[in-house]
DNA sequence: ATGAAAGCGCTAACAG
DNA sequence: CTGTTAGCGCTTTCAT
């Protein structure tokens, strides 16, 4: 007796549910009715024994693609991102990947590269592999594709970004109270003139972020200033960088900045750090996100936690919901984000910039 | 017109080929090879347009159920990582993804979180959904998995990993010459106490990184010590730590050390950092595999490029002729690594440790 | 050049 | 409780 009970057939043999139930002695559709927990309990308890063992001595393996065909589904899900290759998501993915397990799904995870004719395309080869439902990462606001999909039927879920028009239930984090923790952070160690480093305001996040920076800072008694504000076009170093660049060549003063993630911030870094700027000494930076690896910036990075493995364990759970049940109310689950504190952050310096 | 000329059907009503072939007023098989590429010369060109328009116009998407049943392939291929969330491994997916690109083929990616038995549930995952081939990106030196999959017939390749004594394409990154590079680099600035935080020994590339080390040291004529080599359980920050605080017990003398890949070096930045070695004035460390953000880190982290997204890359390619090809002769492709030198080394203090 | 017929492996009425 | 029948949507002989 080897590890494995079962003997693996080689590939071009593997056994049918006939042969189950040649070797067992039923017809092939009793075989299969013994085969399947639901309706198992439909066939005399010493056939679904033998049918068991057939299967087993046969190291027989259901055909997905036969079963699909019939059922109509193909126990499979897709999740399309942006970039597999940003840290934000690979957590929020094993997320999925954990909601989904012991449903009998599997993941498929594509990259649109924030590109809008690819992100059309791949949805479209997605749905027409007939995947059973959608996780949808990437973060336009608007976007005719969402619109299609709702047309469609195809069940699917918003995961780190919220709805505009579209019908569809979401996993978001709280953004506005993510916001509210960095700018009271700041405010509480003593800043007031504090900076907004941006992301693109096409995408639900970035919007959102800007316009709670707004509200708290109003709100706490902050002197919102226009002028620190600059935008990132996308969530990533080198536009984190380049909108540094252009507020410290608008030569307000700030002691202070929230950046709309953490990539953003580190694009910041890396301009201050160019200009002899020390953080957190001169500037105190706060991220969002925490991406792995945040605390092993130099130096560590203050940053707002959104959980994305939680957000990808509940879109999970709201899709295989949605799968079930195809007429489901759109509804959004916010999750909670949390403060982390590290060393990008401290009271401001008396006097300076 | 909108942007996309033919609209989408909702789910329920995909239209088939039937419909298409009705709509032409042609027998479904006509249509089948009309809007198959490879089979459309044999029918009459008036005739390929006629299906061609139907099916434009009614948004017609081929059911890939029932074309992967009929055909017995399902244009889907399986990538196994340990972990996802290991940088290492997003960059290794989008090579296998852009290397599939156009070959019509959807990649899934599995996590096995090291977990034998759970390694070999997914394979058998994924081999019942009939993958049509396979990538390993799990690093075991001999497991049972990689002969039975030789066994059950179902094209694989291996990334970023050797074979022992499976027959299958590989794909590695020359570790020896990657090891070259860094010890080389160590000696050259000055160092002859050059210690070694191993990775797993039970992996090929924990093993063969090891013995590459030890192949240099004597070879380039620096004092291989076995007092400075440790073991890390796994190529992971905390056992790094646990390996670095193990060398540090020892008490020999070493002014610098090759860890088996960055997160191990990064655990070893956190027990350096915590007893106030300074990096590199105290301990000059090299990385391997670059890792994303190996840039930002303090400090920024001298290490071996591997090129990941290549070795993806080639692997996809080396994948789709196993899969056209299956009686294929095993041939292993190295891919030549760099040294990316950063701030974490210098030349040693004269006298100290 | 096109049509007819069969079947990939499975499930789901419908009978018995 | 089990067998019969039919068909999911497609490709592919085999005829014509």
């Amino acid at each position: 007796m080897t590890h494995s009970s079962s003997r693996k057939p080689s590939l071009g043999t593997m056994p049918t549910l006939r042969d189950v139930a040649h070797v067992a002695g039923v017809h092939p559709s009793t075989a299969s009715r013994a085969l399947n927990e639901a309706t198992r309990p439909l066939v005399n308890a010493s056939t679904v024994g033998r049918v068991l063992d057939a299967a087993e001595q046969l190291g027989y393996q259901p055909n997905s693609m036969a079963r699909g065909l019939k059922m109509s589904r193909t126990f499979t899900a897709g999740m399309i991102v942006p970039d597999l290759t940003n840290p934000l998501f690979p957590p929020m993915a094993r997320g999925i990947e954990d909601g989904l397990q012991g449903s009998g799904y599997t993941l498929v995870i594509a990259n649109t590269d924030n590109d809008l004719d690819k992100e059309r395309a791949i949805v479209e080869a997605l749905v027409n592999r007939r995947v059973d439902g959608l996780a949808m990462a990437t973060a336009r606001r608007h976007h005719g594709l969402l619109q299609e999909l709702d047309a469609s039927g195809v069940p699917y879920v918003l995961v780190n970004r919220s709805a505009e028009h579209a019908s569809a239930p979401s996993v978001v984090s709280d953004d506005h109270a993510g916001i509210g923790l960095a700018v009271r952070h700041l405010i509480g160690l003593g800043h007031r003139r504090i900076a907004h480093v941006a992301g693109p305001q096409q995408t639900s996040t970035g919007f959102s972020r800007h316009r709670s920076f707004r509200w708290w800072m109003d709100n706490e008694g902050a002197e919102f200033d226009p002028d620190l504000v600059v935008f990132a076009d996308w969530f990533q170093e080198e536009p984190g960088a380049r909108a540094m660049t252009e507020l410290l060549d608008r030569q307000t003063t700030f002691t202070a900045l929230v950046a709309a993630n953490d990539l953003i911030a580190l694009g910041c870094y890396d301009v201050l750090r160019e200009r002899d700027v020390r953080v957190p000494d001169d500037v105190s930076i706060v991220g969002y996100n925490d991406i792995p690896f945040a605390d092993q910036f130099n130096p560590p990075l203050t940053t707002v936690r959104i959980g994305s493995y939680e957000i990808g364990l509940k879109g999970a759970e709201l899709l295989l919901e949605a799968i079930r049940d195809q007429e489901q109310t759109s509804m959004s689950v916010p999750i909670p984000p949390s403060l982390v504190v590290r060393r990008s952050t401290c009271a401001p310096s008396t006097g300076s910039r």
